[in-house]
Parts: structure tokens; sequence; C-alpha cells
DNA sequence: AAGTACATCAACCGCAGGCCA
DNA sequence: CTGGCCTGCGGTTGATGTACT
């Protein structure tokens, strides 16, 4: 039988993608969506993999997308679904606004188990390395299974909002979805609860607030030359494609950027 | 200043699963 | 039911940046 690549090697490019690149997947998605990421490369004039358009969307090029280093706020989250869904990284992402798969599998390998195991916890098990551990800032285990508490901020003010909001849905939410989890007793944790539910996904149809200087610009890891046609994506965007998502505190970032 | 080690993260690869003819 | 196609996922790699000696 044998399976088909995914595209034909041959005059297909790889690595690192140029501003060039990333312009015409911008503009085609932004022109005629994305119906086939096979076809795609074709169509929008890449040599590129599908595969690897449609990873260069949704891990970077996505307006939606939320940029730098997750808050603590989004660690616990990270840490506490870890706990419950292991590593379903694309299950984690769906949770949190704005991040990707790859970003929280990124962060997780490289700063959070590094901090759990610092703090004694085994990051896979999220159990306790050794007994003797559970001292001081070691995690509080309760009846229902591992809880971690790593001395991480409650939810502070300026997340009030959303919880308050997530209250008000949270009485509709389905359980479908966390009744799949491993068991876990979320009726101490109300938040935890609706954000790994269903609603949650829903209520986040995001309208991709900004969230103070967290969001960063659309490919920040890019040098200024990027910058000129992001504004110009932008444009293009919000005149013909009614992308609110774009909204102007991103594009004023965006501008004060390229100074 | 140069060399080396380590950390980070974008991107690739191969597989699994859903969908459809 | 079966087989092929396509997409999405998770693990891994490698280029680049940063810290240290």
């Amino acid at each position: 039988m044998g399976r088909q690549p995914c595209c034909d090697k041959l005059g297909v490019k790889k690595g690192p993608w140029t501003a060039e690149e990333d312009r015409k997947l911008v503009n085609f998605i932004l022109t005629n969506g994305h119906c086939c990421w096979r076809a795609f490369p074709k169509l929008a004039g890449l040599r590129r993999c599908g595969k690897s358009c449609r990873l260069r969307w949704t891990n970077y090029l996505r307006p939606d997308l939320k940029r730098g280093l997750l808050s603590d706020e989004e660690e616990r989250l990270v840490i506490d679904l870890h706990a419950r869904l292991g590593n379903r990284w694309s299950k984690i992402a769906s949770r949190l606004p704005g991040r990707t798969d790859n970003e929280i599998k990124n962060h997780w390998n490289t700063h959070i188990k590094k901090k759990l195991i610092k703090m004694g916890i085994d990051p896979i098990t999220h159990e306790p390395l050794h007994e003797e551990a559970t001292t001081q800032e070691m995690p509080i285990y309760t009846d229902a299974g591992p809880k971690t508490d790593i001395s991480l901020p409650e939810l502070s003010s300026e997340n009030e909002d959303h919880a308050t909001t997530t209250d008000n849905l949270i009485e509709n939410c389905s359980a479908d979805e966390t009744s799949l989890l491993k068991p876990h007793d979320d009726d101490d944790d109300p938040m935890l609860s609706y954000i790994l539910s269903d609603a949650f996904l829903d209520a986040a149809s995001w309208n991709f607030k900004a969230d103070g200087d967290e969001y960063s610009v659309l490919g920040s890891s890019s040098s200024d030359d990027n910058a000129a046609w992001l504004l110009d994506y932008h444009d293009f965007g919000e005149e013909n494609f009614d992308l609110g998502c774009l909204n102007n505190l991103n594009m004023n970032k965006l501008e004060m950027g390229k100074n």
C-alpha cells in the first residue's frame, strides 16, 4: 500500500520562513481562507509543504495569538491541566486562548518541567519525587489526587472580569469532557472546572481581547522589515475581512515595535 | 574578545484518527 | 467494510541567542 507523502519533497523549501513567504501565506488566507492545506502551497504560490504552511499559520501567524511568556496564571493552569490530561498539548492549548500547543509544549519542557523538578514534583506524575521532599514549598495533595500548588498567585483582580464571566456561564457548562478526564473532584475549583468544559470554548470564541502588554505583535521574532508588511496585513484584514480580532491595540503595538 | 555550554523555540517528522468514496 | 486522503497531534531536532569561563 504505502502512504502518499504529504507533499512532493522535490522543490519544497524547508527551514525558517521568510517575511515574503509569511506575507504570501497571510494574504492568501485572508483572501481565500484555507480550504485544503495540501493544495494550499500551490494555490498560494509557496514552495512549502502544506503541513508546514498550516504549522506556520497556527503557531505563528494567526492574528489571535498571544505571544510572550505565559503568565503565572496561565502557567498554573497548564500545570493543572497537564495533571489531568497529560501530554495532550492541543487539549491544553484549547483551554488557553491565544496559546498554541507548540508554545505550551515548549514552555512545559523548558520552564515548567524544571520548576516542578526543582520543587520536588515529578512533572510526569505530578507526585512528589521523594517522600522527604513534601515540605515547605511542596505541593498540597488531597485525597482527590495530586493537586499542584506551586505558590503561584491567586486569581488577581485583573482576572476577576474573566472569572466573573465564567462564573456566570459555569452553570450551563457541559461536563462531558471533564468526565472524560481522569477522576478528579473539581468541585473545589469551579474556574478550572469551567475551563475544562466545552462551554468555556464556546464562550471563548475569542474576541482576542488584548490583555495588557502580554500581546505582542505578529511575527515578533522577525526583524523590522517584517513590520511594514504586517501593517499592510492589518489594513488589508480590517478593511476587507472584518478581522475585529486585529484590534487597534495590537496594531498600535506593532507600530510602536517598529520604532 | 573568543570559545564553549546551555537554553529557547520554530519547524520538521511520522503516526493516528476521522472522513469519504 | 475497506482503503486512501487529509488534518492534527505529539515527539524531536536543530538553529539561534544568551550566559558563562
